[in-house]
DNA sequence: CAAGAAATGTTGGAAAAATAACATTTCTTG
DNA sequence: CAAGAAATGTTATTTTTCCAACATTTCTTG
């Protein structure tokens, strides 16, 4: 790369800033040269931006909309997630105000969300939120803060009071660690506060995760087992054997 | 459309909920039918969804929604825009903590700030968010609350308190209206309190509003023109003759 | 300023996507 | 269950996008 491809690429990076497309032929014009170049400046980039179908997109950095993909296996167990969030969402009724955790394990449930009545959905991920926000009739509650890249979450120290202060009907919880014995983490520990808060409040506590997370210990841990309700999972796990326990959900 | 044709949108709408994309063969093959029906089902549907070079996209996703488009003219200004918010980006200084509003106006700037250092960005706007959050040198803080469609924002009653908090070198507002004896005005009564708790405690506040907006008033107002530093516009805006008014920026 | 290198433009053909036309299957309905 | 209609599949054609090869221009550097 060089340093006036540099430039054109800052320039159109710029204008896509605030999300959308660009034309091949338009980002020609903007930077004054021919398409052909346009198209070796963005071919010899990192990546940040890509062609689709004769437009200039953001690449999807994951920080904005992860892409379903099955031959490119960009997320193995989009499937698997996606069974996982069919049992989950068969719990959810009519008025309920659902907090959904954040991570992108939840985020097909959202798409099941289209048309059910009078839901509310609390988050504090933005991938959560953008994706309900584009559902005209589920209500979205965002709490916010600092943003933290890594989870796509927000965090901040009112959260937890937030958080109490809503009627929780359902919590769904993901997880990055499931253990038996040392109960249930995730990697962030900005995340701790509001899983915790959520579990603490609402009525029904469903904790979601694929079988790549059972058996896994993750530093930062929330909560242990029994703080749920339900757990939907495709992985092995042995069904509670004394009473108290949660109920294991298989998917 | 048929029965289960809408099914098949339907299913599709679900997987792109989230956000991102799917290719033809994939949708083909997840509804198990052939591209063409697929293609089909598109073309006869409500515009919900578009195909992008071969890949199905939510058409309402401002991740791929054509921006800068002469033939389109979506949106008119946007050159203006970008204009006003390359003069608004020079009062931008190292270290700074920006609230930025709410709106289409202020979205080239999230550009500008690629690459400038240590700044922080405090918005209660969604699309301003997701621009920002895809910028790794910068801080975001988002104010969170329940989401407002309309303005792509979000409100609550603490958010006065919340701007109050923080430390804010600058705040660029927006305005439906500028309005030389009625003030500043907006669409929606949400946006009033989180555009007054800027105004009130950042050390400079600037007004950023294309010609379109000039003599206009619109339900909510927020502010009157001297609460304002600096005002930066391409409409005509006769400069502050007495003492004490904005500086008046012309773009 | 000449020679070489790098960058950019132009052109033509390969690949992919969009569309149209027609064949086949599936669903109604009497 | 036969006839017609609707839906879907298949194939061919057109259009668009993509890419490679070569031509031209612009930039370096001695």
């Amino acid at each position: 790369m060089n340093g006036r491809s540099a430039m054109r690429l800052a320039r159109l990076q710029e204008a896509l800033a605030g999300g959308g497309t660009i034309r091949l032929s338009e980002a020609a014009r903007l930077c004054g040269v021919s398409e052909m170049t346009i198209r070796r400046d963005v071919a010899a980039s990192d990546g940040a931006m890509v062609f689709l179908g004769g437009r200039l997109v953001m690449a999807d950095n994951p920080h904005y909309a992860p892409v379903y993909s099955v031959d490119e296996q960009k997320d193995s167990h989009f499937l698997a997630k996606r069974r996982l969030c069919e049992r989950a969402a068969d719990f959810i009724e009519e008025g309920d105000t659902l907090f959904i955790d954040c991570g992108t394990t939840l985020l097909p449930l959202i798409g099941l969300l289209a048309g059910r009545k009078q839901l509310t959905v609390v988050t504090y991920a933005l991938n959560v939120a953008n994706a309900v926000s584009t559902l005209s009739d589920v209500r979205l509650v965002l709490l916010g803060g600092v943003y933290h890249d890594a989870s796509q979450s927000f965090g901040s120290d009112g959260m937890e009071e937030a958080i109490h202060r809503l009627g929780i009907n359902r919590a769904f919880i993901s997880a990055a660690g499931v253990h038996e014995q040392k109960g249930v983490s995730c990697f962030h520990f900005h995340e701790v506060a509001p899983k915790q808060a959520a579990i603490a409040c609402a009525a029904q506590r469903l904790l979601v995760a694929d079988e790549s997370k059972i058996g896994v210990i993750r530093p930062a841990y929330f909560a242990g087992l029994n703080d749920f309700d339900v757990v939907i999972t495709d992985g092995d796990m042995a069904p509670s054997p004394e009473s108290g326990g949660p109920r294991i959900v298989a998917a």
